[in-house]
DNA sequence: AAGGACCTCAACCGCCGGAGA
DNA sequence: CTCTCCGGCGGTTGAGGTCCT
Protein backbone atom coordinates (compact mmCIF):
# COMPACT_ATOMS: atom_id res chain seq x y z
CA UNK A 1 0.00 0.00 0.00
CA UNK A 2 1.06 3.76 -1.13
CA UNK A 3 1.68 6.25 0.83
CA UNK A 4 -1.50 7.86 2.02
CA UNK A 5 -1.86 11.53 0.01
CA UNK A 6 -0.73 14.48 1.04
CA UNK A 7 -4.24 16.35 0.50
CA UNK A 8 -7.71 15.58 -0.20
CA UNK A 9 -7.07 15.64 -4.07
CA UNK A 10 -11.44 15.82 -4.55
CA UNK A 11 -11.21 18.92 -3.14
CA UNK A 12 -8.64 21.23 -4.22
CA UNK A 13 -8.09 22.49 -7.45
CA UNK A 14 -5.56 21.79 -9.96
CA UNK A 15 -4.25 23.17 -12.96
CA UNK A 16 -2.57 26.60 -13.74
CA UNK A 17 -3.17 28.81 -11.25
CA UNK A 18 -5.29 32.23 -11.79
CA UNK A 19 -3.93 36.15 -11.10
CA UNK A 20 -6.52 35.83 -8.08
CA UNK A 21 -4.87 33.05 -6.03
CA UNK A 22 -1.18 34.21 -6.75
CA UNK A 23 -2.32 37.54 -5.43
CA UNK A 24 -3.73 35.14 -2.58
CA UNK A 25 -0.56 33.28 -2.25
CA UNK A 26 1.78 36.27 -2.51
CA UNK A 27 0.12 38.01 0.11
CA UNK A 28 -0.26 35.25 2.36
CA UNK A 29 3.41 34.24 2.38
CA UNK A 30 4.87 37.77 2.32
CA UNK A 31 2.94 38.77 5.57
CA UNK A 32 3.00 35.95 7.59
CA UNK A 33 5.71 33.38 5.64
CA UNK A 34 5.43 29.79 5.14
CA UNK A 35 5.15 28.68 8.95
CA UNK A 36 6.96 26.46 8.33
CA UNK A 37 4.17 23.85 7.08
CA UNK A 38 3.24 24.40 3.63
CA UNK A 39 0.45 21.45 3.62
CA UNK A 40 -1.24 23.51 6.43
CA UNK A 41 -0.85 26.76 4.65
CA UNK A 42 -3.65 26.94 1.66
CA UNK A 43 -6.25 26.16 4.66
CA UNK A 44 -5.04 29.66 6.62
CA UNK A 45 -4.51 31.53 3.43
CA UNK A 46 -8.03 30.55 2.27
CA UNK A 47 -6.89 28.68 -1.02
CA UNK A 48 -8.07 25.35 -2.34
CA UNK A 49 -4.60 24.01 -3.31
CA UNK A 50 -2.77 21.51 -2.11
CA UNK A 51 0.42 22.68 -0.06
CA UNK A 52 2.57 21.21 -2.68
CA UNK A 53 1.23 23.14 -5.57
CA UNK A 54 1.24 26.03 -3.40
CA UNK A 55 5.22 25.58 -2.75
CA UNK A 56 6.07 24.73 -5.86
CA UNK A 57 3.64 27.92 -7.63
CA UNK A 58 5.88 30.00 -5.03
CA UNK A 59 9.03 28.65 -5.20
CA UNK A 60 9.36 28.65 -9.10
CA UNK A 61 6.97 31.65 -9.80
CA UNK A 62 6.01 34.17 -7.26
CA UNK A 63 8.97 34.47 -4.88
CA UNK A 64 10.43 38.33 -5.75
CA UNK A 65 13.88 37.49 -6.84
CA UNK A 66 12.94 34.86 -9.31
CA UNK A 67 14.67 35.72 -13.07
CA UNK A 68 12.26 35.38 -15.83
CA UNK A 69 13.45 35.43 -19.43
CA UNK A 70 16.24 33.46 -21.31
CA UNK A 71 19.17 32.58 -20.69
CA UNK A 72 22.30 33.79 -21.27
CA UNK A 73 25.47 32.47 -22.69
CA UNK A 74 27.28 32.60 -19.29
CA UNK A 75 24.18 30.93 -17.53
CA UNK A 76 24.90 28.10 -20.86
CA UNK A 77 28.29 27.54 -20.24
CA UNK A 78 27.36 27.31 -16.36
CA UNK A 79 24.81 24.58 -16.87
CA UNK A 80 27.07 22.24 -19.86
CA UNK A 81 29.91 22.43 -17.01
CA UNK A 82 27.80 21.72 -13.89
CA UNK A 83 25.81 19.27 -15.86
CA UNK A 84 29.22 17.37 -16.65
CA UNK A 85 30.35 17.68 -13.03
CA UNK A 86 27.00 16.19 -11.23
CA UNK A 87 24.62 14.85 -14.21
CA UNK A 88 20.72 16.21 -13.61
CA UNK A 89 20.94 17.46 -9.96
CA UNK A 90 18.92 20.24 -10.90
CA UNK A 91 18.51 21.51 -7.94
CA UNK A 92 21.85 21.76 -7.31
CA UNK A 93 23.10 23.30 -10.37
CA UNK A 94 20.25 25.90 -10.14
CA UNK A 95 21.65 27.20 -6.67
CA UNK A 96 24.71 28.32 -8.69
CA UNK A 97 22.34 30.25 -11.13
CA UNK A 98 20.73 33.13 -9.12
CA UNK A 99 17.08 33.97 -9.45
CA UNK A 100 17.05 30.74 -11.54
CA UNK A 101 15.24 27.44 -10.07
CA UNK A 102 15.50 23.81 -10.11
CA UNK A 103 12.20 23.53 -12.87
CA UNK A 104 13.85 26.46 -15.24
CA UNK A 105 17.00 24.96 -15.68
CA UNK A 106 15.76 21.49 -16.01
CA UNK A 107 13.34 22.82 -18.36
CA UNK A 108 15.81 24.86 -20.63
CA UNK A 109 17.93 22.33 -20.20
CA UNK A 110 15.45 19.65 -21.64
CA UNK A 111 14.29 21.78 -24.42
CA UNK A 112 16.66 23.81 -25.58
CA UNK A 113 20.44 23.42 -24.26
CA UNK A 114 20.47 19.88 -25.18
CA UNK A 115 19.91 20.09 -28.68
CA UNK A 116 21.89 23.05 -29.15
CA UNK A 117 24.93 20.89 -28.18
CA UNK A 118 24.06 18.54 -29.80
CA UNK A 119 23.41 20.62 -33.25
CA UNK A 120 27.25 21.79 -33.40
CA UNK A 121 29.22 20.63 -35.71
CA UNK A 122 31.39 17.74 -34.49
CA UNK A 123 34.35 17.38 -36.94
CA UNK A 124 37.01 14.76 -36.67
CA UNK A 125 39.35 15.98 -39.87
CA UNK A 126 42.82 13.83 -40.00
CA UNK A 127 45.99 15.06 -41.23
CA UNK A 128 48.44 12.99 -43.28
CA UNK A 129 52.22 12.99 -41.56
CA UNK A 130 53.19 15.42 -44.34
CA UNK A 131 51.20 18.27 -43.70
CA UNK A 132 51.78 21.27 -42.25
CA UNK A 133 51.77 20.83 -38.29
CA UNK A 134 49.85 23.72 -36.03
CA UNK A 135 52.12 25.57 -33.47
CA UNK A 136 51.00 24.32 -30.13
CA UNK A 137 49.76 25.24 -26.87
CA UNK A 138 48.14 24.01 -23.80
CA UNK A 139 44.33 24.62 -23.50
CA UNK A 140 43.82 27.20 -21.07
CA UNK A 141 40.88 25.14 -20.09
CA UNK A 142 42.82 22.32 -19.33
CA UNK A 143 46.28 23.62 -18.07
CA UNK A 144 44.47 22.29 -14.44
CA UNK A 145 44.32 18.92 -15.40
CA UNK A 146 47.91 17.21 -14.78
CA UNK A 147 47.26 14.17 -16.85
CA UNK A 148 47.23 16.42 -20.13
CA UNK A 149 50.41 16.22 -21.93
CA UNK A 150 51.37 19.04 -24.45
CA UNK A 151 53.59 18.51 -27.70
CA UNK A 152 55.88 21.36 -27.74
CA UNK A 153 58.82 19.90 -30.17
CA UNK A 154 57.36 16.76 -31.91
CA UNK A 155 54.17 16.64 -32.53
CA UNK A 156 53.90 13.24 -32.90
CA UNK A 157 55.26 12.04 -29.28
CA UNK A 158 57.32 8.31 -29.53
CA UNK A 159 54.58 5.75 -27.92
CA UNK A 160 55.78 3.63 -24.79
CA UNK A 161 55.63 0.34 -25.87
CA UNK A 162 54.36 -0.60 -22.26
CA UNK A 163 51.65 1.98 -21.80
CA UNK A 164 48.63 2.95 -23.24
CA UNK A 165 48.58 5.49 -26.57
CA UNK A 166 48.56 8.91 -25.31
CA UNK A 167 46.20 11.73 -26.72
CA UNK A 168 47.48 14.81 -26.58
CA UNK A 169 45.14 17.93 -26.66
CA UNK A 170 47.15 21.09 -28.34
CA UNK A 171 46.16 24.44 -29.38
CA UNK A 172 46.85 25.48 -32.80
CA UNK A 173 47.29 29.55 -33.61
CA UNK A 174 43.63 29.69 -33.95
CA UNK A 175 42.53 27.72 -30.36
CA UNK A 176 41.70 25.15 -32.84
CA UNK A 177 41.62 22.03 -30.60
CA UNK A 178 43.76 18.94 -32.19
CA UNK A 179 44.24 15.83 -30.76
CA UNK A 180 47.60 13.44 -31.87
CA UNK A 181 48.07 10.42 -30.40
CA UNK A 182 50.20 8.06 -32.95
CA UNK A 183 52.91 8.82 -35.55
CA UNK A 184 50.52 9.15 -38.20
CA UNK A 185 47.62 10.90 -36.91
CA UNK A 186 46.09 14.24 -35.95
CA UNK A 187 42.45 14.44 -35.43
CA UNK A 188 41.31 18.07 -35.17
CA UNK A 189 38.12 18.90 -33.17
CA UNK A 190 37.16 21.55 -35.44
CA UNK A 191 34.43 21.77 -32.95
CA UNK A 192 34.51 19.87 -30.36
CA UNK A 193 31.80 17.77 -28.41
CA UNK A 194 31.80 18.17 -25.33
CA UNK A 195 32.99 14.76 -23.21
CA UNK A 196 35.43 12.03 -21.99
CA UNK A 197 38.22 10.54 -24.00
CA UNK A 198 40.11 7.61 -23.44
CA UNK A 199 43.69 6.70 -25.09
CA UNK A 200 41.84 3.82 -26.42
CA UNK A 201 38.96 5.47 -27.60
CA UNK A 202 41.06 8.34 -29.83
CA UNK A 203 43.53 5.29 -30.87
CA UNK A 204 40.53 3.31 -32.18
CA UNK A 205 39.38 6.43 -33.76
CA UNK A 206 42.76 7.44 -35.40
CA UNK A 207 42.99 3.79 -36.46
CA UNK A 208 39.06 3.62 -38.00
CA UNK A 209 38.95 6.54 -39.33
CA UNK A 210 42.01 5.56 -41.77
CA UNK A 211 40.68 2.64 -42.67
CA UNK A 212 37.03 4.30 -43.42
CA UNK A 213 35.57 4.01 -46.70
CA UNK A 214 33.26 6.82 -45.56
CA UNK A 215 36.38 9.58 -45.36
CA UNK A 216 34.94 11.95 -47.44
CA UNK A 217 37.91 14.18 -49.02
CA UNK A 218 36.01 17.56 -49.21
CA UNK A 219 38.81 19.92 -49.86
CA UNK A 220 41.91 20.04 -52.03
CA UNK A 221 44.72 19.57 -49.77
CA UNK A 222 44.39 15.66 -49.47
CA UNK A 223 43.28 16.25 -45.82
CA UNK A 224 40.25 13.23 -45.41
CA UNK A 225 37.13 14.73 -43.31
CA UNK A 226 34.84 12.84 -41.62
CA UNK A 227 32.11 14.88 -40.33
CA UNK A 228 29.34 13.70 -37.97
CA UNK A 229 27.30 17.12 -38.45
CA UNK A 230 23.40 16.97 -38.54
CA UNK A 231 23.01 19.54 -41.08
CA UNK A 232 20.67 19.96 -43.54
CA UNK A 233 18.14 18.08 -40.82
CA UNK A 234 14.93 19.53 -39.75
CA UNK A 235 15.34 17.74 -36.84
CA UNK A 236 17.95 16.62 -34.32
CA UNK A 237 16.95 13.27 -32.82
CA UNK A 238 17.57 12.71 -28.97
CA UNK A 239 20.05 10.08 -29.97
CA UNK A 240 22.55 10.31 -32.37
CA UNK A 241 25.55 8.47 -32.97
CA UNK A 242 28.60 6.68 -34.36
CA UNK A 243 29.53 3.32 -34.43
CA UNK A 244 32.66 2.33 -35.66
CA UNK A 245 34.87 -1.40 -35.85
CA UNK A 246 37.90 -2.32 -37.47
CA UNK A 247 36.29 -2.06 -41.02
CA UNK A 248 34.00 1.14 -41.35
CA UNK A 249 32.87 4.12 -39.79
CA UNK A 250 28.51 4.42 -40.18
CA UNK A 251 25.71 5.46 -38.96
CA UNK A 252 24.26 2.86 -36.47
CA UNK A 253 20.86 2.43 -38.50
CA UNK A 254 23.02 1.41 -41.44
CA UNK A 255 25.15 -1.31 -38.33
CA UNK A 256 23.48 -5.08 -38.07
CA UNK A 257 22.61 -5.31 -34.05
CA UNK A 258 24.61 -8.33 -34.27
CA UNK A 259 27.65 -7.60 -35.50
CA UNK A 260 29.89 -8.88 -33.20
CA UNK A 261 33.10 -6.99 -34.66
CA UNK A 262 31.77 -3.83 -33.24
CA UNK A 263 34.84 -2.06 -31.38
CA UNK A 264 32.71 0.47 -29.64
CA UNK A 265 30.02 2.73 -29.80
CA UNK A 266 29.84 6.64 -29.38
CA UNK A 267 26.44 7.83 -28.39
CA UNK A 268 26.04 11.51 -28.45
CA UNK A 269 22.27 11.23 -27.09
CA UNK A 270 23.57 12.69 -24.22
CA UNK A 271 23.85 10.59 -21.36
CA UNK A 272 26.48 12.82 -22.34
CA UNK A 273 28.59 13.41 -21.15
CA UNK A 274 28.23 9.85 -19.23
CA UNK A 275 27.79 7.72 -22.50
CA UNK A 276 30.30 8.55 -24.26
CA UNK A 277 32.38 5.82 -25.33
CA UNK A 278 32.47 2.19 -24.42
CA UNK A 279 33.18 -1.18 -25.35
CA UNK A 280 35.67 -3.79 -25.46
CA UNK A 281 38.63 -1.37 -25.94
CA UNK A 282 37.09 1.17 -24.32
CA UNK A 283 35.81 2.20 -20.66
CA UNK A 284 33.07 4.04 -19.46
CA UNK A 285 33.23 6.33 -16.51
CA UNK A 286 32.31 9.06 -15.51
CA UNK A 287 34.33 12.81 -15.99
CA UNK A 288 34.02 13.39 -11.86
CA UNK A 289 35.56 10.34 -11.62
CA UNK A 290 38.65 10.02 -13.75
CA UNK A 291 40.98 11.44 -11.65
CA UNK A 292 41.10 8.27 -9.46
CA UNK A 293 41.23 6.46 -12.68
CA UNK A 294 43.59 3.23 -13.17
CA UNK A 295 44.09 5.33 -17.05
CA UNK A 296 45.71 8.25 -16.62
CA UNK A 297 46.07 9.17 -19.66
CA UNK A 298 42.22 9.86 -19.66
CA UNK A 299 41.34 13.52 -21.01
CA UNK A 300 38.58 15.60 -19.76
CA UNK A 301 37.19 17.94 -22.67
CA UNK A 302 34.52 19.06 -20.66
CA UNK A 303 35.91 22.66 -20.75
CA UNK A 304 37.43 22.66 -23.71
CA UNK A 305 36.72 25.89 -25.70
CA UNK A 306 33.76 25.63 -28.74
CA UNK A 307 34.27 27.83 -31.23
CA UNK A 308 31.62 28.62 -34.21
CA UNK A 309 32.51 26.70 -37.31
C1' DA B 1 -6.90 28.85 -44.11
C1' DA B 2 -6.63 24.54 -41.85
C1' DG B 3 -4.81 21.03 -39.41
C1' DG B 4 -1.08 18.34 -37.97
C1' DA B 5 3.55 18.36 -35.92
C1' DC B 6 6.45 20.21 -32.83
C1' DC B 7 7.89 23.07 -28.88
C1' DT B 8 7.64 25.14 -24.37
C1' DC B 9 7.09 25.26 -19.66
C1' DA B 10 3.96 25.20 -15.66
C1' DA B 11 2.32 21.82 -12.96
C1' DC B 12 1.86 17.27 -11.20
C1' DC B 13 3.51 12.70 -9.50
C1' DG B 14 5.77 9.72 -6.64
C1' DC B 15 9.93 8.62 -4.28
C1' DC B 16 13.42 9.67 -0.83
C1' DG B 17 15.55 11.33 3.27
C1' DG B 18 15.58 14.16 7.43
C1' DA B 19 13.33 15.61 11.56
C1' DG B 20 10.79 14.84 15.33
C1' DA B 21 7.46 12.34 18.18
C1' DC C 1 14.51 2.06 17.17
C1' DT C 2 10.39 2.78 14.58
C1' DC C 3 6.97 5.37 12.57
C1' DT C 4 4.88 9.41 10.56
C1' DC C 5 5.01 13.70 8.43
C1' DC C 6 6.71 16.92 5.35
C1' DG C 7 9.99 19.27 2.27
C1' DG C 8 12.73 18.56 -1.57
C1' DC C 9 13.83 16.55 -5.70
C1' DG C 10 13.97 14.56 -10.53
C1' DG C 11 11.05 12.69 -13.99
C1' DT C 12 7.02 13.22 -16.60
C1' DT C 13 2.80 15.13 -18.48
C1' DG C 14 -0.25 17.88 -21.10
C1' DA C 15 -2.35 22.40 -22.37
C1' DG C 16 -1.48 26.09 -25.07
C1' DG C 17 1.29 28.31 -28.40
C1' DT C 18 3.97 28.30 -32.67
C1' DC C 19 5.60 26.51 -36.88
C1' DC C 20 5.21 23.98 -41.04
C1' DT C 21 3.05 21.95 -44.97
Amino acid sequence: MGRAPCCDKANVKRGPWSPEEDATLKNYVETHGTGGNWIALPKKAGLRRCGKSCRLRWLNYLRPDIKHGGFTEEEDNIICTLYAQMGSRWSAIASKLPGRTDNDVKNYWNTKLKKKIMARKVTLKTLTHNDTLPSTSTPSSLTNNQNVKTSQNSPFPSQNQNSPPSVLPVLDANNALFITNNEKSIISFDQTHHGLYSPQVMDDVVSQIGASSRIINNNNNNNPMLSLSQEGSSSISDSSSIAMNNNNVSHPEQQHASDESMEMLMDFGFGFPFDFANGPNCHYERVGEFATSSYPEWVDFSYADIKPH
